[in-house]
DNA sequence: GGAAGTACATACAGAAATGTTAGTATGAAG
DNA sequence: CTTCATACTAACATTTCTGTATGTACTTCC
């Protein structure tokens, strides 16, 4: 009986102790998924398939670079598909996996919360008195 | 922008789009929240109020500089409440604010899936095997 | 013939995040 | 009297991240 594998609560406690562990390999799939792009290319890619050029026209900021291995990450971690055409000026397709739909339905959960309370978050900024600290801007 | 908040997906979609500028503030909540570091205190705070030395104890690879920031960038988000004691040897305890609660269960449901699956995203790494040069498709 | 467009890779560089070390106040413990 | 513990801050070093510039293959358009 390998009851180590319960899908409910036993697993989740037991292996969130994992996550505070340095050496966790989870911290690292986290690390994608919560990079600076990450997030932002998983929610576009929660639309529909994109090309490489229409997540870079959509992700305002982003350089070709940071796409290309955010896109690599993720398509690593089994969250995104690639599909490239050997076409004359390439063509290639991103979309998310079963699995990457998953993550990004959570990612999506937390972003739309953000964006729906940003008033409420913004105003604290105001009446938390001071600290303008040492954290110049960003 | 009072009156754009109706709760459902409209104020969802139209600001998602925010998110994709550059230059929207949600970016930086966002990064907050994300951060390395941010993500652990949310979750390790679920669980109740923790001294500050309680949280470096359980977040193994923190340092004490780091967790220091992370909580007060979270704390001016509004999302951790922070409580000095005026005693001898300082006290001061961490909690989560109603609405850092919020953002925690979301931010706990995403971490939850990666432990739960991290076996799935591990293994996905081995075939990620190289592709044989061209890709035929279609 | 020359320019343009696509989806990257590579090299180098500047920016940002994070870590390390030292130090502060004060009372209790040894 | 010396050491320890707490919750930090400031200064400095280092690692990591992200951006910019440049190049490539090949075809279509002018």
């Amino acid at each position: 009986m390998s009851d180590l594998n319960t899908p409910s609560g036993i697993v989740a406690s037991l292996q969130r102790g994992q996550l505070f562990s340095a050496a966790c390999p989870s911290r690292d799939v986290l690390k994608h998924i919560t990079s600076r792009w990450g997030v932002l290319v998983l929610v576009a890619l929660s639309t529909g398939t994109h090309r490489f050029s229409d997540l870079r026209r959509k992700i305002d900021g982003v350089s070709e670079r940071m796409l290309a291995q955010t896109l690599d990450w993720l398509e690593g971690d089994g969250f995104v598909a690639r599909r490239a055409y050997p076409v004359v000026p390439p063509h290639v397709e991103y979309s998310l996996t079963p699995m990457g739909r998953e993550v990004a339905d959570r990612v999506a959960g937390l972003v739309d919360w953000i964006e729906e309370n940003l008033g409420r978050v913004l105003h604290q900024h105001h009446d938390t008195g001071v600290a303008p600290a040492d954290q110049p801007v960003e």
